[in-house]
DNA sequence: GATGAATGAGGTTTCATTCAT
DNA sequence: CATGAATGAAACCTCATTCAT
């Protein structure tokens, strides 16, 4: 009676999904309702799973949580390594290419409420997977950005007098935040609004402007 | 036996204060904690109070909610009514005062937390009142900086080619986002962090040199 | 500085009439929304006084109930005390006049609300007051009604095998009983319902036919 | 090791007689105690649960009422649908087992109990319960009361002159209020109070006598 | 594995009662 | 006398977690 591949239906079902759409289901509704609204029966529900089946794959919700966050981190993370890949190119070129990929990847909504979850409800509850976060997902890009600015500087498109670590943060802030914020007013409408491509091509071009080096007319 | 103040701490009447108590400790508590993280007996703690007598003043926990939150964001206000009074001054200085005003005012830890819980759980569980917040905190500020520009832009200060709105919400978003930004990661570390005065500067500069019009060397 | 009579306008009240309102207003309360359902602010409130206030009069919500029901119950009582005036005259006669009054006295709404107060809530939670109302309220009428059918039985104008006691009983409780639920069904209309004449006609048509000695055509 | 009973008296699960037992326990309690007055806590300890287990089940308290409310007159109901069985037969047999049946049946301490209730608390705190239950209880009774007086009118058995809605509204109500006064009578002692078989055959023998259309000796 | 009944700690809310003023 | 702030015991309800099946 060996390795019977008696076929249930019910039973059919790659074995491995099973936690993945969990997590999928779990961190959808953390970061769209709270993380202390969400239940996990709502959980379970909307992966099509029994509350009980949830403590197979995971010790609780924080594990859930936990796991979860990490995943979608290190998909995010997954797309910025390939970023900077312009290496020869003009510093500004790879600057504006860099800072649009990162606007259009926060600017989704999953994106930016996974964001604003980490900024709000993690920073109290969970200030450890904040941290966590940083280093994984912020700092090679604050670094891409600094080694970017320093290239542009050296070879002269950029003022010499920038201060570099501290342009990076406000410029890897800056354009995060906008983003996440302009996926937020637009998703709930509390402020006007207005086309998404309007706005980072408003800040892409006061800062070329601001940081260039000499000048135009 | 006249006049004796016979002190039982409990019982005390403090009849106008016990409300704005309340309202302060439980704002606290939201803000940092988190709204469903935060009990009403740790509120009543926090106040002096016993739970029940929160119930004297507000009808709940939503109640309390709303109306601490009201009554921090009319101070808030305040304060940014007398911004631009530089009226007859150049654009370039009202802009700087008034940006710099935001900046100081949203960096203070306890400011900068109200910022996040509004765009946090508010913005999941009481998107009502964040509509509210906008109408009464970012209008007044985003119509104060968009006549800056537009008056920059008459006197020849500025580009003639501005996109007045959107350049509007960009600095105000950019300036509210870094001052938050900043205090959070200030308050946790979880990224390097240089000095405040450092990055408000270096958003000035950049800025500055973006949008003005003849520009120097 | 003694006896001054200051008016204070607020002050000037007939001292008496206080606990009285508070009375008349609770047991308002208590019969429609019921005891439990009833708390002392609004007791208050509908007397006009402060929750306070009414600790002055009684020593708790038990002592308002006891006293209030008490006063109440003596009022309908007093009526009832010259109901069987017609002494002398025919036994039918007497019967009818007694038994209209009754049903003219239970069917006020307040007074049906009353009776199926104390038959429900009052039933359940003090028994003990129930046994009183029936010693002062009901016992009169149905030594009355036990009077008037030996008078008619002896007189010759009802039935001489009728079990007085028993029927007696049935008289009351069915007049009571009809006189409340009919005030019932027309506050709440969960049934047809029939104006209130023709009911009692129907039942004093019935029962007068049923106990007569010498039926008529 | 087979099969081993080994009962844990908690986490004991016996899926489809729980709600039933916990509906139970609850009217019970309900219309002996009050609605009010009991608490889940005594519920929950009534029918061997935990107080939160009542909530896999029901939504809340009010649900667990509706339902067990529900549930109890849809039993009534059932015993009621047979009763006019003897649809030759003559009128007055007809109805003397009609008014007899229903006399039994809300003479029981729980049916009674269940009645005052409904007429007592639910009437002021879930008025819609009470008009459904007057559909779906009394509505079939008082048809069946008015087609047997019609019919003993037309064979010549009743007085032709009948007022016979209102005349069955009388007895319906007059025989459910006395059978139901009768008990808490006998429960309550707040009365003399005679035997049960004494009353109805009063009220069925004075009904009879008032009715009937040749008045015999 | 998977289910869902069951638990129990803890949260929000209500309210009779007390007491300083 | 009168007020109303304050208390605290309970009530209803929620939900993460456990466990028999």
């Amino acid at each position: 009676m060996s390795r019977q591949a008696r076929h249930d239906p019910k039973r059919e079902r790659r074995p491995d999904t099973r936690p993945l759409e969990i997590m999928d289901a779990g961190l959808k509704l953390f970061v769209t309702r709270g993380l202390r609204a969400t239940t996990l029966d709502q959980v379970a529900r909307a992966a099509g799973v029994t509350k009980g089946g949830i403590y197979h794959y995971f010790k609780g919700k924080e594990d859930l949580l936990r796991r979860a966050v990490h995943r979608r981190l290190a998909e995010l993370v997954t797309h910025q390594r390939e970023l900077d890949e312009h290496k020869g190119g003009p510093a500004t070129t790879r600057l504006r290419v860099l800072l649009r990929h990162v606007w259009a990847t926060w600017r989704q909504p999953e994106a930016a409420r996974v964001f604003r979850f980490l900024v709000g409800e993690m920073l109290s509850e969970h200030p450890d997977l904040l941290a966590t976060w940083a280093q994984e997902l912020a700092q090679p890009l604050f670094d891409s950005i600094g080694s970017i600015l320093a290239d542009g500087a050296a070879a002269g498109e950029f003022r010499r007098d920038l201060d570099i670590p501290v342009l990076s943060e406000y410029l890897l802030l800056s354009t995060l935040d906008l983003a996440v914020m302009q996926s937020a007013v637009e998703a709930n409408s509390f402020m006007p609004g207005f086309p998404q491509e309007r706005i980072i091509e408003a800040l892409l071009d006061v800062v070329f402007r601001g940081v260039r080096a000499s000048p135009g007319p």
